[in-house]
DNA sequence: AACTATTGATAAAG
DNA sequence: TCTTTATCAATAGTT
């Protein structure tokens, strides 16, 4: 709806999506308020993010809204009233569904893994390889990335230690500059992807 | 906030209010929509019009979106202010525990996708990388081997109808066969990985 | 409902 | 994330 008309589907980067996500969100939500205010509507809003993330908006209370919403649908699940039976309850309880999602996101991730192909058509693997194949793709661009980075800092921190060894009057770079930078990375090769050769022997930057 | 600029506050005509109700109704839906789509959000909308009317929206379905909110909130208060009994006190706790591994496990799969590699450093990046290599190599395989599998199929019946064909004094093999047989995949490539290249056109072997 | 003159929302870029 | 800016979209007032 600006510099140029976009499609409504799914946005597939996740910057891209994350960045518009946070304007829309924002401005569905001014709408609501604005619904509300100016027609006298009791509105209930909840968004969750792809993350995760829950955003939540009611005119009154979300409960109320909810309620009132469970009234208009028809939906007087008895929750509260029948006695059911413990088998009942818990068949439609949260914890079903919760234990659902948890089986799906198991297989799905399984299945990532390449660990539970059996029950998959051609069809379906030539879909899971090109997904995993994007997957790699943006991974090793990440590490890449990330690792240039490194390079350049640990250039500039030479750099500046370089300049430092110099004032105080030595005319060879400072011994833990020259130590460092000796220790890089044995010819050791990716197994598999493209990788950046750049990257110097120092400790590894754990959390 | 068209011909002029509107306060945001009640709109005192009734009728006026209906109009503008109407309008910014079908906005604010929309928008909700375009977000859902566009973010990958899960959205639920209730709206009550000053007249009591309900227009609700749901991106899945309004009962989870209510759920999930629920879980999210932690309000599985009793909404009747009944003391809890102990099953639904365990159902809560496992609840939780159920959905910290949800979260968990989302949190993987989106690795493992490649949509959430912002927290990872270069070692973990790597490591990631090399899972998918294997993983995208299983697949791979598993593919090319069912590929085959189902060229094999087509041989022995191909075979199967050619000897049938024969015994019916027939010196040429069947016609549904010939036709099955030469309309093989025209030389498409994949776009990265090895592909078995005597896939056949039949239709897919969809469940 | 339909029509537009305006204001509002927002995609892209920084 | 925040700002800026060029466009596109929503809509207030009117018919």
């Amino acid at each position: 709806m600006t510099r140029k008309k976009i499609q409504i589907k799914r946005i597939d980067n996740t910057t891209a999506r994350q960045v518009t996500f946070s304007k829309r969100r924002r401005g569905l939500f001014k709408k609501a308020l604005e619904l509300s205010t100016l027609c006298d509507a009791e509105i209930g809003l909840i968004v969750f993010s792809s993350t995760g993330k829950l955003f939540d908006y009611a005119s009154s209370s979300m409960q109320q809204v909810i309620e009132r919403h469970d009234l208009h649908s028809g939906r007087n699940l008895d929750k509260t009233n029948q006695p059911q039976s413990v088998e009942l309850q818990l068949e439609n309880t949260t914890c079903t569904l919760l234990s659902k999602e948890i089986v799906e996101k198991t297989h799905e991730l399984r299945k990532m893994k390449g660990e539970e192909l059996q029950g998959l058509n051609v069809d379906e693997l030539q879909e899971l390889e090109q997904l995993l194949h994007a997957s790699l793709g943006r991974v090793s661009k990440t590490k890449r990335d990330k690792m240039m980075d490194e390079n350049q800092q640990l250039r500039q921190m030479e750099n500046l230690l370089n300049v430092e060894a110099h004032l105080l009057g030595q005319g060879q770079p400072s011994e833990l500059v020259t130590n460092i930078c000796s220790s890089a990375d044995p010819p050791h090769q990716d197994l598999h992807t493209s990788d950046t050769s750049l990257r110097l022997g120092l400790p590894y930057p754990h959390d």
